[in-house]
DNA sequence: GTCTATAATGAGATAGAC
DNA sequence: GTCTATCTCATTATAGAC
């Protein structure tokens, strides 16, 4: 370890504590402020502000503003592949040989590790979710979505493609971009759920799972080998 | 006719052919503008080139950017919300009283005129859709979203509370917002699930509505009346 | 590392000629 | 109605003091 931190002085110093600090505020402040309103309408004065730091200090530690949004998105991206990929590996040790996954038991795989930690009260999470939806959906990101979701995206498509064996690879790519627009809008249209049923809350993980499984049985082949 | 436009040529002139036209290229040029980056990406310099006109028309016939905005959104929206009124009144037609509509045929009254207009090869409705998605998960525009979605929203929700008594409200607009996210996703995001069945096309209305109306049956109580 | 001051750019809006 | 020129303001990024 301190040979590793030798190293490390070759190019630079080791950040003091008050330097970690403030780069996990900004951090934590962009996240926030790009998942209000976006790439454009955030501000690196917005970000500044946020985190009660000078402006000058985000572009320091940030680098430039794109620099800053794609060290956002990666940080938890990272996070988040690792879990689903660890419970994915549980379920498929969990499966007697032979047998085969189901398709709700993937999906738990898939979206628990996401709704668990949003549920943790974890509402940079939940701005994340934001963030994730807009860089799925925009072509200007598409080099950051290819990066950092897509293997496991690829990932979990091969392996609902295994349940549904008789099934068009296009047609589980398909119910996996339902499933992943239904799990977004269960995290951040909560408030819309609300207002559309009278103020009640709704919406949660087992139901988003009920609701995904069912969908991606019918449309997969009905019979479920 | 002639009388209509005397009076009308108390308040201004009757527009030109010509300004018209101009009108018309600008709201179509705002929309695709607004649908690529969003409200903060789109500049009026941007609106003003893809519609081929000087920059200071647009502000002439858009007025502000938040005016010009709104326009785009109501545009489309009255449409589609006649055209889905209308189908939810067919699929009543065609009920026999005291039996119920069923889900699928809901989901076919309000999914369907959006995506018969959009595979009509409707690159407008296309870039429609994406605004939609924006102005739908964006509290910014909540009160445009309130304007001109929530009425045929609530709509739906009753309709497929009939079908589901038994379910709890917010149980049913969760199956919504589901659906409609789903829908969404189907139109802004072929691309992406060609990438991820090795560029394979996919993604229909009949695939659509076989996923939700399974995944509806199944959130909201099992077996269906 | 931290913070201030500023340079350079590009935005929305509008006044006024045609 | 159409188009040009311009006003005013806010932005990002950075140079340089501490």
């Amino acid at each position: 370890m301190s040979i590793e931190e030798d190293k490390q002085k070759q190019r630079q110093r080791a950040p003091s504590q008050r330097a970690l600090e403030s780069r996990a505020r900004i951090l934590d402040a962009a996240e926030r402020v790009f998942a209000r309103g976006g790439f454009d309408a955030a501000t690196m004065r917005d970000i500044a502000a946020e985190a009660g730091v000078p402006v000058g200090l985000v572009s320091h530690h940030g680098g430039t503003k794109e620099a800053l949004f794609a060290e956002v998105v990666a940080r938890r991206a990272d996070e988040l592949s690792t879990a689903r990929l660890q419970a994915l590996a549980e379920v498929q040790a969990a499966t007697e040989p032979g047998a085969g996954a189901d398709a709700a038991a993937l999906l738990r795989a898939f979206i628990g590790p996401y709704v668990a930690r949003a549920e943790a009260g974890g509402a940079q999470w939940l701005a994340y979710a934001r963030l994730v939806a807009m860089v799925s959906s925009d072509p200007r990101w598409q080099g950051l979505a290819q990066q950092h979701f897509d293997p496991t995206a690829r990932r979990f498509v091969v392996e609902l493609g295994r349940v549904y064996p008789q099934a068009e690879p296009a047609a589980v790519a398909e119910c996996y971009v339902y499933a992943i627009s239904a799990m977004l809008a269960l995290l951040t249209s909560r408030w819309r759920i609300a207002a559309l049923s009278g103020g009640q809350e709704g919406g949660d993980l087992e139901g988003l799972i009920a609701f995904c499984a069912a969908g991606v049985a019918a449309r997969l082949g009905g019979v479920q080998r």
